[in-house]
DNA sequence: CGAACAGTTGATCAGGATCAACTCGAGTGG
DNA sequence: CCACTCGAGTTGATCCTGATCAACTGTTCG
């Protein structure tokens, strides 16, 4: 059941026995979800951490005309909501797939983390790295065309999925709509139609029935300017 | 030296002053820096933290053909390069304004935070707060009009320079340029330029010799749909 | 006095938004 | 089993926000 949250916070290099016994000791429960199911609510003050250990979900914030924009996408191995543990949520979390969650109650991780400070350092830096692919998005959605940005997009989930281990030969499981992908680049429904046209014309990648097949990696990743590095795959430090 | 460092510790709650005391005896060195100086490069894995004593810098990066983009601006009592405790810097850090910083060497202060937890929850949250500023800018760029998107901006850095007590009836040193604010908001400088240009005909404020003058603030409040909920300004947690 | 840079303006262009209609497939209910 | 609905995807036509190009002003500073 820890096997996701022990490896994520064994990218930085391996913990020891007694923490790791120490993390697989926390009092979690897994709940089920939904495709749709809304994870977490804008406004909420959770009492626990969510650990996504199957599944897919999305990070994201609704105007008040109903104008959405998507902030992140997670895969299996991510904590969602990490910042709850000392902040109300400004925003929302949605599966994207049926799935799995471990709560992890705030007391105890606390707990945990005052007597693992290593252990606390591994939490703080999955956060610092969901800031760091926040930033890319800034970038991505202030300055790049609507082209690299879809583009883009999808090297860095294709990425993270691989990471996780779902992606099988260049094809992954990623149920969005182009609704979604609109949302979280910040283009219109009708462009991101065209720009998909565009890629899946450039012979890049197919996306149909909530399956990506990338089909031209190293063409992807040159049409989104893409660089793996803000994502901090393999950094060792602490 | 430690005040600016301490009331940004205690926006959560009053520290014990056993804890206030191991803040203060944390080594630090403190250094002046011109207007424009670079704080920190990208690419840099520094030894040390940064809290900005004095003076304002804002975070960026820069693609290969030289169109940029500003992450966030920041203000005295910032750290602006906590990230860089667990992972190499992706963006660099650029002064706006002569100023100070204090150098925190990374040894020292992961040891103060093993020896109290509590203190370094809150760096941890320093950083959380950084990052729901970045949320709310992708959600600024993503899907907010130039004039909104720009009112906006002017409305978080009004915020947070008063936090920091550096407004004086509506005043403040801002000095960017339009190109600055053209590379923060994603816009083009000419068009930045026709945007301040109506936000100033609409009486909202006024931007010269830099010097920020806020002149209506519920009606640039309104113009940016302006809601301070994600700078968590004064949360009680953990 | 003359760079050099920030700001301003006008003219034109284009990327992407908007509006509207239509297709297609998957349910769903009669 | 078929008609209906509904959501997602697609297409065309048009509009407009904001980009680009280029020239010019004003100020500062060496």
């Amino acid at each position: 059941m820890f096997r996701r949250l022990i490896e994520s916070l064994e990218v930085l290099g391996p913990l020891t026995s007694g923490e790791r016994e120490a993390v697989e000791s926390l009092g979690a429960v897994s709940r089920p979800f939904a495709p749709g199911a809304e994870l977490v609510a804008e406004g909420d003050a959770p009492a626990h951490c969510r650990l996504l250990l199957e599944g897919q979900a999305f990070r994201h914030r609704t105007l008040a005309d109903g104008r959405r924009q998507i902030m992140s996408f997670h895969t299996p191995g991510d904590m969602i909501d990490l910042e709850g543990l000392f902040l109300p949520m400004d925003h929302g979390l949605t599966a994207l797939t049926a799935g799995e969650v471990l709560h992890l109650p705030h007391a105890r991780l606390l707990d945990l983390m005052d007597s693992h400070p290593r252990v606390g350092r591994r939490f703080w830096t999955m956060t610092l790295k969901d800031a760091a692919i926040f930033r890319e998005w800034i970038l991505n959605i202030g300055r790049r065309t609507a082209y690299v940005r879809i583009a883009h997009l999808f090297c860095e989930v294709v990425v993270r999925l691989q990471r996780a281990g779902l992606v099988d030969n260049g094809r992954c499981a990623f149920p969005i709509t182009q609704q979604h992908l609109s949302d979280a680049t910040g283009l219109s429904a009708v462009h991101t139609n065209r720009t998909l046209q565009a890629l899946r014309g450039e012979g890049l990648l197919s996306l149909r029935g909530g399956e990506l097949v990338v089909l031209d990696w190293p063409g992807l990743q040159a049409a989104g300017e893409f660089d793996s590095s803000y994502l901090h795959l393999r950094e060792s430090a602490a």
